[in-house]
RNA sequence: GCGGUCGUGGCGGAAUUGGUAGACGCACUAGCUUGAGGUGCUAGCGGGGCAACCCGUGGAGGUUCGAGUCCUCUCGACCGCACCA
């Protein structure tokens, strides 16, 4: 009987280990089968995997088998983000060397990875601290450079004051920096910047194109790029009161149809203008030194006044040299956006309308909503922002906002000032370029030297990589690189006079912009790719990971992968073509009376009917139990998933990752749906055990004919197969989770009925004396018919491959019980007979007016006339009647049948 | 403010895409079993009603033979962006 326990920790190392022996993970890059790519978003190596990892690399496990056991060639590799911050951090606060820390990492969360089962192909293993990494990235920077791709810019550049480095405006939110969480300053700095804004068309128009990413995700990038259409319209400054040099004010609008409608001009304190304009007025410029300590955070820019400064400039409206406005400095207006000058019109926006209201401006309405008669329409504080039929517009009057925007535009293309034309159509865009440059020492270095006579130099190839130095110290703010003695002072490559080297690393977002490329030949030196592999390999089939990489990683990733492109290293766009973002893992969280959280390993839950009540377990102290949360080392609800795997096994901790909820959505982990899946497991191996042994000796052919519940039982089987491909495929984890529940259950109702017929025969058998049942063994001998064995031991060859890319090493062990001598890793998806999934009859459904009312059962073929002739005799139907005739009755083959009384 | 996603039993969630709402699991209840215990088995489990039946997918309308699913309005939760000209 193999009614013993299932060891998982026996199990899952047996396995792990003759996994690795026979390097059964390992893609080959010549396998002439079709190519699948699935990729996790690899991880930081912080040092510890978390339970969010377990998550993520589970699903691209389930993934990967399933793809592999369907005869694909599966690249399924790992490695490691490895530049950052709290490798830095680490050095500062503990003394140990950024590259020993990152390396110890490394180390224990592959052992940790490695306990997972997790079948990845470890020989491709990438850390992107490895000079053979990041030489690559230093010639794409110096192939970007020649193309044009990467600029070197001075620009206000956001400041982080606690980590002492630039942050790209991707990672500010809320005003603060992404990691420290620091109100951001903003400094002037010299800067590279990658030119992501070249491909903001590109970016942009193939998101539609992406039809395998979430919704959702496409959304914010689209939103991100911010894409708009207007017009650039060059304002001409009257000469009077004017700064020198400064004889126009460009400006980009998206509605030009209201340029009649302009009471002022509006620059950014920071604009051009501004500041020439303040060189000789003093209390200009003590408004723009108020803008400036102005505070970005969300509630302050809600709140925030506008407010202006009358620069005593005018403007001359495009078409009216004698219509002057004035030209304020006003707060509300960016400079990073547009040309950071505005027209104000206040009758059709918002801001412009606080704005004059406050300075008694004054307004024009020039567009009248469609349903507003014009000699009524005033606008007193709301503004009106949609379109209508112009007025008080001159020439545009009677015209719609579409009419006039277009009517605007071609006048102002044809006029010109200065042999250039006074506008030009203009698209404009939201995204900025990639700030790339970090002040810090853990991460790629920019091989560029500064020479004082040849300007930035890039390195030459030959010199390649520019490695870190390790002899740095972390005693001092700042960036080591600078301070490094020795480190910085090099011979200028062209003229070979003094020179500096860049001590500016690159964001670490650079690092794992490609990483996926490197994947499909890590091994090559010569170049970052090998063009036919990186060619065959991507894109990424299927993309896994976190929703807070929906704009950092991805369009960078989007990015690079062009300039790659550009420069020859790939032949392909879109890195992704299937994006699956998973949900966090959530936990409640408990609190004791003084404050302090308590972790979920250190409480105790009793349940006590429907109340749940928590204890220290050390103390017996009461917790409040506290809202169900993100896992994080501040509330302390983390769960370890080494005591999860050493508890319960891998298998338990991925099953019930898998299980209980979408994997889009949040799963919370809880420790009674960890013993459920501790349970299943244990029910696998006993049911199992128990089916083999009633299929023992099941006939090597397959039997002709089979009884109903053999038959029954084959059905369930493929049953349970179509759904669970069909759910694999739509990454529907909890769904197959359910269906081969199902089959289990069903497995186990057959199983309960044979032992049942067994004892019955047994017990029949012993009043017949001449017996062959031994008593104290009643199913030793299998009391099923032979075309119920063979059945049986279809069903469980099916069970087991259909559970095994969830709980792969179970599987092993229940293949191994099976007499498979092959592993259930390597064995194909089972095939499915669709004859099965099809019944001789049909149970359909009857509906009077809408409500279900009865079933009716009737051959798969009935014709219509057949199925109402049948339906009409029933005796639910034939009460409603009441012996009239039915005004209609509906039949829908195969689903459903309505009687309309 | 703009844009989006989502509201289904006590809980997590299914629902062949307009066709039997509540699959599967968790929790709970009763009985049996095991046993020091967290084990196993059987049955029940949306609400009302003895019952036939009636009600039921946040709320209100609508389209349809038929709506969790489509449309309109509305309430609520969550997410993203935000002085974007």
């Amino acid at each position: 009987m193999a009614n013993d326990r299932y060891n998982a920790r026996d199990a899952e190392a047996r396995w792990q280990k003759i996994w690795d022996e026979r390097g059964i993970f390992l893609t080959r890059n010549d396998d002439p089968r079709p190519k699948y790519y699935v990729l996790e978003m690899f991880p930081y190596p912080s040092g510890r995997i978390h339970m969010g990892h377990v998550r993520n690399y589970t699903m691209g496990d389930v993934v990967a088998r399933v793809k592999r056991a369907m005869g694909l060639n599966v690249l399924h590799p790992m490695g490691w983000d490895a530049f950052g911050m709290p490798a830095e951090n680490a050095a500062i606060e503990r003394k140990v060397h950024p590259k020993a820390w990152t390396y110890d990492n490394i180390a224990a969360m592959k052992t940790q990875l490695k306990s997972m089962g997790l079948s990845l192909d470890w020989s491709r293993e990438i850390a992107t601290c490895d000079p053979t990494y990041y030489k690559h990235q230093q010639k794409m920077f110096l192939d970007f450079l020649r193309a044009g791709l990467v600029e070197r810019k001075k620009s206000k550049v956001n400041w982080d004051p606690v980590d002492q480095t630039v942050l790209a405006n991707e990672q500010v939110i809320d005003g603060r920096g992404w990691r420290s969480g620091a109100l951001v300053e903003q400094r002037e700095l010299t800067q590279w910047f990658f030119a992501i804004t070249k491909f903001a068309p590109s970016l942009l128009e193939a998101l539609d194109r992406l039809d395998r990413w979430p919704e959702k995700v496409r959304l914010m990038q689209k939103n991100w790029i911010g894409r708009s259409e207007g017009l650039l319209v060059r304002f001409a400054l009257d000469l009077a009161n004017v700064p020198k040099d400064e004889t126009e004010l460009e400006v980009f609008t998206t509605r030009p149809d209201t340029l009649f409608g302009a009471k002022f001009m509006a620059v950014a304190p920071d604009h051009p203008l501004a500041a020439a304009a303040a060189k000789t007025n003093p209390a200009l410029a003590e408004f723009i030194e108020q803008c400036k300590h102005r505070g970005t955070a969300q509630a302050e820019i809600e709140t925030a006044e506008k407010l202006g400064f009358d620069t005593g400039i005018r403007a001359r409206h495009p078409f009216d040299a004698a219509w002057q406005l004035p030209v304020y400095v006003a707060n509300f207006i960016v400079m990073e956006y547009g040309t950071g000058a505005i027209f104000g019109c206040p009758a059709h926006d918002q801001r412009d309308l606080d704005f004059v209201n406050k300075y008694a401006l004054g307004n024009v309405p020039v567009v009248c909503p469609p349903d507003v008669d014009p000699k009524n329409f005033v606008i007193t504080d709301t503004a009106y922002d949609g379109d209508g039929v112009m007025i008080n517009s001159r020439f545009l009057d009677g015209m719609t906002s579409a009419q006039a925007k277009e009517e605007v535009a071609r006048r102002l293309e044809r006029e010109r000032r200065d042999n250039r034309p006074v506008a030009e159509r203009q698209v404009n865009y939201r995204l900025r370029d990639w700030g790339i440059s970090r002040q810090r020492y853990w991460g790629c270095p920019i091989p560029i030297i500064h020479c004082e006579r040849c300007g930035a130099v890039p390195v030459p190839e030959k010199d390649l990589p520019v490695t870190l130095p390790e002899d740095v110290t972390f005693d001092r703010p700042g960036n080591p690189l600078d301070h490094h003695p020795t480190w910085k002072h090099v011979a200028c490559p062209q003229c070979g006079g003094p020179a500096r080297r860049e001590t500016d690393t690159m964001d670490t977002f650079v690092d794992s912009s490609w990483y996926f490329e490197r994947f499909t030949d890590p091994w090559i030196d010569n170049a970052p790719t090998d063009r036919p592999m990186v060619d065959a390999w991507m894109p990424v089939d299927q993309y896994i990971g976190g929703i807070e990489h929906a704009i950092l990683h991805l369009l960078y990733s989007r990015f690079f992968t062009r300039a790659m492109k550009r420069t020859g290293h790939v032949g392909l766009d879109e890195p992704f073509a299937g994006l699956f973002t998973q949900g966090m893992v959530v936990h409640e969280t408990y609190r004791r009376a003084n404050g302090e959280w308590a972790a979920p390993a250190e409480v105790k839950v009793e349940v006590d009917g429907d109340t749940r009540r928590a204890t220290l377990a050390a103390t017996g102290e009461a917790v409040e139990i506290g809202p169900i949360e993100k896992m994080s080392k501040s509330k302390r609800n983390t769960v370890d998933p080494d005591d999860i795997i050493e508890t319960y096994g891998a298998d338990v901790a991925r099953w019930f990752m898998l299980s209980d909820s979408p994997p889009e959505r949040d799963v919370e982990w809880t420790e009674r749906g960890v013993q459920g899946a501790w349970r299943f497991a244990q029910r696998l191996w006993r049911l199992i055990g128990e089916a083999a042994e009633l299929a023992q000796d099941a006939p090597a052919e397959r039997p002709a004919r089979f009884s109903d519940e053999a038959l029954a039982l084959r059905k369930a089987a493929h049953r349970a197969l179509a759904r669970v491909t069909d759910d694999m495929e739509k990454l529907h984890f909890n769904v197959c989770v359910a269906h081969i529940y199902e089959l289990a259950n069903a497995l186990n109702a057959i199983i309960g009925d044979i032992g049942a017929q067994g004892v019955e025969e047994a017990q029949a058998g012993a009043t017949n004396s001449a017996q062959t049942w031994a008593r104290d063994k009643p199913q030793q001998t299998s009391a099923a018919p032979p075309d119920l064995r063979w059945a049986l031991r279809e069903a469980v060859n099916i069970l087991v491959r259909l559970f095994h890319p969830m709980m792969p090493h179970l599987a092993e062990e229940c293949w191994a019980l099976l007499g498979h001598d092959e592993l259930v890793a390597q064995a194909p998806w089972p095939e499915l007979e669709r004859a099965l999934l099809i019944e001789d009859t049909l149970t359909l459904p009857v509906q009077i007016n809408g409500k279900k009312r009865a079933d009716v059962t009737v051959p798969r073929d009935a014709g219509n006339a057949e199925i109402e002739a049948a339906v009409l005799a029933l005796d639910a139907v034939k009460k409603a009647l009441d012996g009239k005739r039915p005004k209609k009755v509906i039949i829908v083959p195969g689903r459903i049948v309505n009687v309309v009384v």
